[in-house]
Formats: C-alpha cells, structure tokens, sequence
RNA sequence: GCCCCCAUCGUCUAGAGGCCUAGGACAUAGCCCUCUCAAGGCUAAGACAGGGGUUCGAAUCCCCUUGGGGGUACCA
C-alpha cells in the first residue's frame, strides 16, 4: 500500500459543523497514526453561498483545535488547487475523456422530458432507472453531437453488474448496478456534480483512504463506477456513523440550527456577557458548531477527546484520553456503525476533566479574555488586579469547568459592587441573631494581627464558641454579605482574597443592617 | 414504492459463541466528607427491540418482523 492520503472537503457555510469536525477528526486521528498526509479541500462549487470569508471561521476552527492539514488552504502542495471551484476544467475534461472512450454519453432530453418519464414510472409503481437515449450510440457520434451543442454528460452505469464495496467500517456492502440510473456528471455549463468531482478530485489527489459520513455510502456505487470509468484504482471507504442530535434519533443536521439556539443556551450566552444583539449577529452560536464552544470557554482538547469518543473506543474503559494516545490507538475498525447522539452533560464532564489538569497560568490567560468581554476586569489590569484573578482561580478550583466559569465565581470577587441576591440575604442575612454576629465578627478581624484563613478561622470558631452559636451561621452569613451570593469559595479564601478593609466594607454595607 | 445502512442501560460504550447473574463512563438518586457549591469516596436504579432458526451453548452467527436513518436530483 502507497502513503496513506486522507481528505475532508467543507464548504465554506460560515461555520465549523460539530458533525463535520468528528468526521475531519477521525481523518485526521487516522492520518497521524499512519504517517500520511490530511488534505483539506474546499468544496466551493456552489458559488452563491460560498463566500471567500465563510471559509475563515472553518479554518480558525480547525486550527483552534489543533487539527491541521498538510495540504489545502494556505499549504501548497503537488496537488492542487485545492479549491473545486478552481478545478472545473480537470472535472470537464475528464467528462470529455468519458465521453471519447463510451464511458460517458450527453443527455439530451429536456427536463420536462425527464420529468415525464419519472412521473410515468411511479404511476407504474416501477423504481425509475434512467437509462439516456445516447447511451449506445457511438463516441463518436456522441462527441460531435457535443461539439454542437453544451449538453449534461451522463455516467453509463454497466448493466447487469453488481458492484461491490469492501468498507472498513460497515464490511460488505453491494448494489445492483440496474438499480442505478445513468448519473449525470457534468452540467451543460460544464459544472461537474459532487459525485463525479469527489471522484476526480480523490483520484488526482491520489487519496488513499475515504473517511466520509455514512450519509455517502448510497452514493460510493455510483463513485465505484466512476473511478472504474476513469481507469483510477479505488480508494478504501470507511463511512462513519453520523452525530445525532442530544437525545435524538435525528441527525444532527446542519441546516436549521437555530432551533439549537434555545432561550436555555441564549441565557448561558447572555449570562457571559453576550447581549441579544451580538448573538443575532452572529448565526454560528449554537451548540452545533465548534465556534460555539470555544466562546463557551471550553478547552480545545476536551472537545477533541469528547468527539474522538463518540463512535469510537480504545478499549472498554477509557474516557480521557490524551490526544498522543489517541493518536497511537487510533483505528478504524474501533470505528462503531451504529449512529451516536452527541451528549452535552458528558462533553462539559470532559471539560471539567481537563481544566484540572491546566497549570495555573493557562487557566489565568484562558479566563482573562471572559472577565475583560463582561467588563469585570479592564483591557490592561493592573498587578493588583491579576494577583486577585489568580487568588480566585486557585480557591475556585475545580469549581471552573470551563473558562466561562470565572464570571460566576470571579465576578462577585472582582467587580467592586456586590449584587446581592434576594432569595440568599433572605436566607442567610435576614435571620435571627445574624446582623449582631456579623458586627461583632467585624469587630474581631478588625483587631486581627494578621488577615489570612487560619487566623479568619481562629476568630470565627471562637467568636461561635464565646456566643453559643453554630459556626455555620457565621460562616453562611458571611459569604452572602462578601459575595452576594450563596455559592462558592470557602469563605476564609474569599475574605483574605477581598481584604481585610474591603471584607469590612462589604459586611457593614451588607443588607443584614438595613 | 425501490435500494442501502443501523439496532446493548436515558446517553457514550465494552462485548468478535461459553470469561455475561452483560463490564465501564456521563447523567440520575441516596449516603459519606463538608462552611455553600464544586471536587472526591461509597451505594442504588438502569440495557442485549421482537420472533424464529443454527449450536451442547447466542448479546455475539443466519432469517423474518418492527423501529430508526440515508439514498432514489442537472444538492452536497
């Protein structure tokens, strides 16, 4: 076997689809574990919805999660160009060369035409099977015919055979090839279809294996006979399962995602800071496309491995599986058939999984841009203020799932207005016997030689112990009157972070005196 | 309609005839830890779609049914 040669082909819509990136993943996992090349090529035949920069956001994706390609866009190589809609003329002259050796006829029946034929075969209750007029007259004939007229070329499906495919995935699969109608290949303007450039393009691209979704696998028996009408040897087929939509038998579809950008996730957005505006504006924030996730505040690998494990598995209990062992394990035969849902809960689970494991320093920088976005923290902090960012990531701990998470935790820190909440100063200030013990604390930490959590925690267990009352009280009390709210931080960690003077300002402000 | 694919807990999966009283993970519930929330520990509940074969033996192989999905285009 040659070099093993893989490709994904997007078209450039705007935005990276999470089904799509799974499928460019197991590519590319494929790719790397053998040594080959990943080629990236731009399906962008449809020249009205292909816009030169609906192609930026998918390329920012895909390097955003690490996944690159040793050709396409912005890396040469032998075998470009590597945007279709600058290949038209090979995808034309292979449908002439089609032609030439009788592989190939031009259609010459009029839409209409066609369309009473098929009309004509369902009244029949009879599967349509186009088979053209041209289709047995001679090449020639055929090519001066075409050197009268620009005429759609169909493909000749040979009768009677029985086309067969090996996939590495599903196993053995084969077709009839008189269940197949002629396909047309070539448009009369000379645009090729998808089913004959895939082809061309695989071919001369010398791809050695096929990773598609298994929505293709009804069109590889047309390929096959493509490839055999060319003279090209095949490539192998793996055709993976497709991604469903959470808690669905449904695909998860890359039209109409809007639906996917439900008041729940337009609150999460709204909630780091998005205004509605900003999220009209832009018509990728919805769980189904990667950008998504990166605004989200999740980290790249954690996506990686949550996809990576969806339809696929190295063994019987691994889940976090670092990029380098996947990449060593990777196989296609691991590769399930069955289609999976894709699972919100498990991919945030992954997430929080990861972050444990960034150093302190990632997960300030990563946090940073989420504090600056929702106005918390300025463009430029001062050291002050980054010292304090990274007291809060260090008590949040593993509270931070995502990088998102900082704005729960670290709004209330770090933003000098406490928002208090109703339902926890109803809870915890306005209770019996709280306000007195929350002046009278303010009185000990005042005298505290120093500020720090042991010497918090001395004073408050003696305070309880000198009133009789459980340390709890306290200790509830004061977290709403620092923070506002009920969750969060251990309360020492949030007072030495605060200060001493500011953990005073915000406890004699509190609404447990008013 | 016709062709093709798929089918294990709610979800992701392990399982390639006996290791299966079907294992793990997420989610769920309870308990423990505890200053709340996370994290962590322990426990519980939870699946082989149905029916026929083959076999000493089937989640695993075959057939049928049912259900889901894809294709049937001068879409990709």
């Amino acid at each position: 076997m040659g070099p093993v040669r893989t490709r994904f082909a997007p078209s450039p819509t705007g935005y990276l689809h999470i089904g799509g990136v799974r499928t460019a993943l197991f590519n590319w996992l494929f790719t790397r574990r053998h040594g080959g090349q990943f080629i990236l090529r731009i399906d962008d035949t449809d020249a009205e919805r292909n816009k030169a920069e609906a192609l930026q956001p998918i390329l920012d994706g895909f390097r955003w999660l690490g996944i690159d390609w040793d050709e396409g866009p912005g890396v040469e190589g032998p075998h470009g160009p590597y945007f279709q809609s600058q290949r038209q003329h090979l995808y034309d002259q292979a449908a002439r060369k089609l032609v030439a050796s009788w592989h190939a006829y031009p259609c010459v029946l009029t839409a209409d035409e066609l369309r009473v034929e098929r009309e004509a075969a369902e009244k029949a209750k009879r599967p349509y099977i186009h088979r053209g007029p041209r289709r047995d007259a001679t090449a020639e004939s055929n090519l001066s015919l075409l050197a009268e007229r620009r005429l759609p070329i169909r493909l000749k499906v040979p009768d009677g055979s029985v086309i067969a495919l090996d996939d590495l995935i599903r196993g053995h699969v084969e077709w009839k090839a008189d269940d197949l109608g002629d396909p047309v290949i070539l448009r009369a303007d000379g645009r090729a279809l998808y089913n004959f450039a895939t082809v061309v393009d695989d071919a001369a691209m010398r791809i050695s294996h096929v990773v598609r979704a298994a929505e293709h696998l009804s069109n590889t028996p047309l390929q096959l006979v493509a490839y055999a009408a060319i003279g090209s040897p095949t490539p192998a087929f793996a055709h993976v399962p497709v991604v469903n939509e959470p808690n669905s038998k449904k695909k998860l579809s890359k039209r109409d995602m809007t639906k996917f950008l439900t008041t729940e996730i337009r609150q999460k957005l709204e909630r780091i800071g998005w205004s509605a505006a900003e999220i009209a504006a832009r018509d990728d924030l919805n769980p189904a496309t990667v950008a998504f996730y990166r605004e989200m505040g999740y980290l790249p690998a954690a996506l990686i491995n949550y996809l990576g494990r969806l339809g696929w598995s190295m063994d019987d209990h691994s889940e976090i599986i670092p990029l380098q062992t996947m990449v060593a394990h990777f196989g296609l035969e691991r590769v399930n058939s069955s289609p999976a849902s894709f699972d919100p809960d498990k991919l945030y689970w992954v997430a929080g999984e990861y972050m444990k494991e960034m150093p302190l320093a990632d997960k300030v920088a990563g946090c940073l841009p989420f504090l600056q976005r929702a106005g918390v923290l300025p463009a430029e902090p001062s050291a002050e203020q980054s010292r304090k960012l990274e007291q809060v990531i260090i008590a949040s701990g593993d509270r931070i799932k995502l990088f998102s998470d900082i704005l729960q935790y670290g709004t209330p820190l770090l933003s000098p207005a406490v928002a208090y909440d109703e339902k926890a100063v109803a809870k915890r200030l306005r209770k019996e016997g709280v306000a007195d013990l929350l002046a009278a604390f303010a009185g000990e930490i005042e005298k505290l030689p120093v500020f720090d959590v042991q010497s918090i925690e001395g004073a408050l267990q003696a305070l309880s112990s000198a009133r009789g009352t459980q340390p709890s009280l306290l200790i509830h009390g004061l977290r709403v009157a620092c923070t506002g709210v009920e969750v969060g931080p251990g309360v020492y960690d949030i007072m030495v972070i605060l200060g001493r003077d500011e953990s005073l300002r915000r406890i004699r402000s509190s609404p447990a005196f008013s």
